[in-house]
Order: structure tokens, then C-alpha cells, then sequence
RNA sequence: GUGGGUGUAGCUCAGUUGGUUAGAGCGUCGGAUUGUGGUUCCGAAGGUCGUCGGUUCGAGCCCGAUCUCCCACCCCA
């Protein structure tokens, strides 16, 4: 008791109104993966610790909340570890953890999806396509915008090579943002183009180095990218032989254009430069966002292999992105299944609610649910309007009996901090006429109605 | 993980070169109004000044450590 209670960092309480806009946002999303033949999935919160290590990257397997073993943890670690710790000498951290634990809450959804289809890839019928809405866990540290527990809204079709799922992802997401009444921006590349772009530098086995850094290029500028680059490794020729790279300005079919004729020769140009047109020929008008391919654009090296996407507002302060994807070629390989394409989007509601927070775009009305407040004055007019409140629930309508006879300024203050339109108030008199004063909360007015008009009067 | 800032009532913040019982606004609760909220008036409750330690006759104020939140980097939704 003395203590203050606290939640742990970088995590987070929702109110009942923040809760109502969240629920919003989830309900938007999740309208339209079913309208575009996603069905539902969910994994559990602690993954096998061996299923999540070694798929972000080094940087990743850091950032990973691991479960310590449940019963004395340090009892199972193996003797050469103790041994080694009790003269003082260095144990590799990873090692460490593996012997202190063998669960981790999950980072992303993307690793457990693959894990689920390769476990239950005789039951599913391909392509399958599912999403998944679940909170992920980061031990990062937390900032604007980023959280420790967080959730992804996931939609992935895998087994299918085609583009038309590119293309359909485009056409999801534009239809996500309108439903949110969010002006974005979805910009597009193709990692093959990154790998050509490597190759025609002379340096193919800088192209991390090369793409972590060009993806800056918005923020620290040209120079500051070049000079990344070289504290890196690569060299001053190959640093000029991708200058192209910063003058691809214009429409889609100019950059096209300029592409072709700085990398048209590479094979793998060629076809991430039919990827992107295919998508672009084929998405049609928009109607909330403008689609537009930036080739600085990096993002999940990890396993994106085709196509990769990046959603950023047009309105708002926040500059991260508030969605991405793009097309993996081989993610189930780690898990045993080979030859396994598929494409996927994530949607980060938690940054979506601070960019429509920010911007007013949340729905006026999604204030207050009750819709009528019956006022107690005591046990037989609480009774009498029970009967009545399960009529006023029966039509549908949402409506409470305050549980207390308590004094009536205390009974219309809690219907006006909880929003409600409208009080019922049924005393000695109203029982005696048989009526209802039925009082209008926001003008003031009230006046008395029979029983069999009631639904009436306040619908 | 690296660097910088921050922390005083439920919330937003004052608090003099270190000096007695630490303040305001908003909110909460009670009353004016024993059947009427949102406006008004009156009153009350609520703080081991983030935590632990140090300097000092004396610390909200100075020093150290630690935690929190914020900002930048890394990385990312």
C-alpha cells in the first residue's frame, strides 16, 4: 500500500473513451480484411524462444521480451555456465538466455504466422489468406510513438506468386484510410531493384550497407548518405555509379524510364521493375491515398524479398510509418517448408490512434453508448422501472437503471459525465399517473409520456 | 544499447541566495437546491516534494545513485 502502484515501462491503460476509439480503428481494419477474403487467426503471447531468435537480425534478437523458465530457473543452467560465471569470466549473453529461458512473448506476427502454416500446413488449403490482431511485445526503449506492448493489425496471403496480391494490398490499405478518413501516402519499391542497384555498383555485398543508409536519405540528406556509405566500406566509384538513385524524380512512367536505362541490363532490375508496373498498371484510382514508388525506400531486409510497402500520413505531425509489408519468397524455409511465396501488410493501430487523435478524425459519436438512464428514487419505483428498462433493452436500445436511490443531482451528473441523451424519471407522482418524465439531456426540456411512448420519445 | 532533459495534490503547474505549518487552477467530495446535470456561490478532503543515500544546525531547492516519462541516435509499427 505504501508503494504507488505503476504499470511497467513503455506499456499502457485504455479507458473506456480511448478504448472506444481503439475499437474503431480495429473494426475499420478489420471490416475490410473480411471484405477482401481474409479470415481470423490468433497465436498465443509467448512463442518457443528458439521459433523467434535469429529472424530480426542481431539488432532484433536484443529488442525480444524473453519468459523466464517458470520453477528455479537457475537450478537447469548447465554446470560449465555456472562454473564459467563463478570465476568471473564472460558468458555470451544469448547463451545466458537460452539457459535461463525457453519462451518469448511474441515480436511481430509475421514469424508466428509462418510457424503456424508450416505446423498446420496439411490442414490448410492454399493460398490462405489470413489476418491476425494481436499486441506484440519490443523490450525497446520507449518514445513518440513507440511502445513496448503495441498491436499489429496482419493481413498475409501466402502460397501464391501472383502480383494481383500486391495489387489487392494497394486497394486494401487505400480502402482502410478512407474508411478512417486519413489522406496517406503509400510508397512502394522492389527489393530486387535494391539488389540490382548493388550489383551495378561493383559492391553487391554492400547492399545492406548501402540500403540502411539510402533509406536516411529523407532525413540527413545526400551528403550525410554518401558519408555513411563510406565510413562503411564502399567505395567512392561505387558511391558515384549510384548518384541515379537521387535524381529519379517525376511520375512513375518517367522514373521507369530513367531506371531502364540505368539498370535495364541486369536481370534483376528487369523483373522488379515488372513487379512495380504490374502494380501500377493494375491498382486503378485510389481513393484516400497516392501511390508512389520511392526508390529510397528499405525497410524489413530481413525477409522481404519482392515488392516492399511503407504507409506514411499526409496529415499529422508523425513522420514514422503507420504501415507496412511487402512480398517474402522463403519465410517458412527456416521452419522446413520450402518454396512457400507470400505477401503481407501490417497496419500499427497504436500510431494510427495518435495520428487521427492528432488530426481530430475520430467520429464525434463515439462518445456515449447508454442512451437512456432510468433515475432511482427507491425500492418500489426501482422496480417499477425495471420492468420498463428491460422493455426500452428489448427494442434495442440501450439503457441503464442507476443501482442507488440516491439524491437526484447525483443521479443526472452521472448521466451527463457519461454522455446520456436521456433520463427517465419515475417518482411517487409518475407511478401514480402511470407517466413517464422523460427529460431530454442536452436541451433541457422534459415532459411526460405514457409507457407506450416511450421508444418513441427518445428515439 | 548510446547521449541529453525531466519528476511537487487525481491532472496542469508555481515555489525567492537552502530557513518555521509546501501553494494555485482544474477535477473530486459535501452544502446552498430533502425530484433535476451542464452555469453560479460557500466549504472540505487530498502531498514521507519519484525512490534511496549524502552534504548541512536545517534540503522541495545542493551532490551521488536508481527508476519514470520526454527528446535525439540505433532500430522500428
Amino acid at each position: 500500500m505504501a508503494t504507488k502502484p505503476s504499470i511497467p515501462k513503455g506499456t499502457r491503460d485504455f479507458s473506456p473513451q480511448e478504448m472506444l476509439r481503439r475499437k474503431y480503428i480495429f473494426q475499420t481494419i478489420e471490416s475490410v480484411f473480411r471484405k477482401y477474403g481474409f479470415l481470423p487467426l490468433e497465436t498465443p503471447a509467448m512463442e518457443n524462444l528458439a521459433t523467434l531468435t535469429g529472424k530480426y537480425g542481431e539488432e532484433g534478437d536484443r529488442l525480444i521480451f524473453k519468459v523466464l523458465n517458470s520453477g528455479d530457473a537457475w537450478k537447469e543452467v548447465a554446470p560449465e555456465v555456472k562454473e564459467k560465471l563463478a570465476k568471473g569470466e564472460e558468458v555470451h549473453p544469448g547463451r545466458l538466455a537460452a539457459e535461463l529461458s525457453d519462451k518469448a512473448l511474441r515480436y511481430d506476427l509475421t514469424v508466428p504466422f509462418a510457424r503456424y502454416v508450416v505446423q498446420h500446413q496439411n490442414e490448410l488449403s492454399f493460398p490462405f489468406k489470413r489476418y491476425q490482431i494481436q499486441p506484440v511485445w519490443r523490450a525497446d526503449r520507449p518514445q513518440k510513438g513507440r511502445y513496448r506492448e503495441f498491436y499489429q493489425c496482419d493481413a498475409d496471403v501466402i502460397g501464391s506468386k501472383s502480383l494481383l496480391n500486391e495489387v489487392e494490398l494497394v486497394q486494401l490499405i487505400d480502402e482502410v484510410y478512407a474508411g478512417l478518413g486519413l489522406r496517406v501516402a503509400i510508397k512502394v519499391n522492389d527489393r530486387k531493384l535494391l539488389t540490382a542497384m548493388a550489383q551495378i555498383s561493383g559492391q553487391p555485398e554492400k547492399v545492406v550497407d548501402m540500403v540502411t543508409a539510402i533509406d536516411k536519405l529523407d532525413k540527413i540528406g545526400q551528403d550525410k548518405v554518401e558519408e555513411e556509405m563510406r565510413a562503411k566500406g564502399v567505395t567512392d566509384t561505387a558511391i558515384a555509379s549510384i548518384a541515379p538513385l537521387f535524381r529519379l524524380s517525376g511520375t512513375w512512367a518517367e522514373q521507369k524510364e530513367k531506371l531502364e536505362r540505368w539498370l535495364g541490363s541486369l536481370p534483376v532490375a528487369q523483373e522488379g521493375l515488372k513487379n512495380l508496373s504490374a502494380i501500377f498498371d493494375a491498382t486503378g484510382s485510389l481513393g484516400s491515398a497516392v501511390l508512389e514508388f520511392d526508390p529510397t525506400l528499405a525497410r524489413g531486409l530481413d525477409y522481404y524479398t519482392g515488392a516492399i510497402f511503407e504507409v506514411k500520413a499526409a496529415e499529422g505531425s508523425l513522420q514514422s510509418s503507420i504501415s507496412g509489408g511487402g512480398r517474402y519468397d522463403d519465410l517458412t524455409g527456416i521452419f522446413g517448408l520450402k518454396g512457400m511465396s507470400g505477401v503481407g501488410i501490417s497496419f500499427g493501430a497504436d500510431r494510427i490512434y495518435d495520428v487521427l487523435l492528432e488530426t481530430g478524425k475520430f467520429p464525434a459519436e463515439l462518445g456515449s453508448s447508454t442512451r437512456l438512464l432510468f433515475t432511482n428514487f427507491g425500492e418500489a419505483e426501482a422496480l417499477h422501472s425495471l420492468a420498463l428498462l428491460r422493455e426500452v433493452r428489448k427494442a434495442g436500445i440501450a439503457a441503464e437503471l442507476y443501482p442507488d436511490a440516491v439524491k437526484m443531482a447525483k443521479q443526472f451528473k452521472y448521466a451527463d459525465d457519461k454522455g446520456i441523451p436521456f433520463v427517465a424519471i419515475i417518482g411517487e407522482q409518475e407511478m401514480k399517473d402511470g407517466t413517464i418524465t422523460v427529460k431530454d439531456m442536452k436541451r433541457g426540456e422534459q415532459r411526460a409520456v405514457k409507457a407506450t411512448e416511450l421508444i418513441a420519445a427518445i428515439s
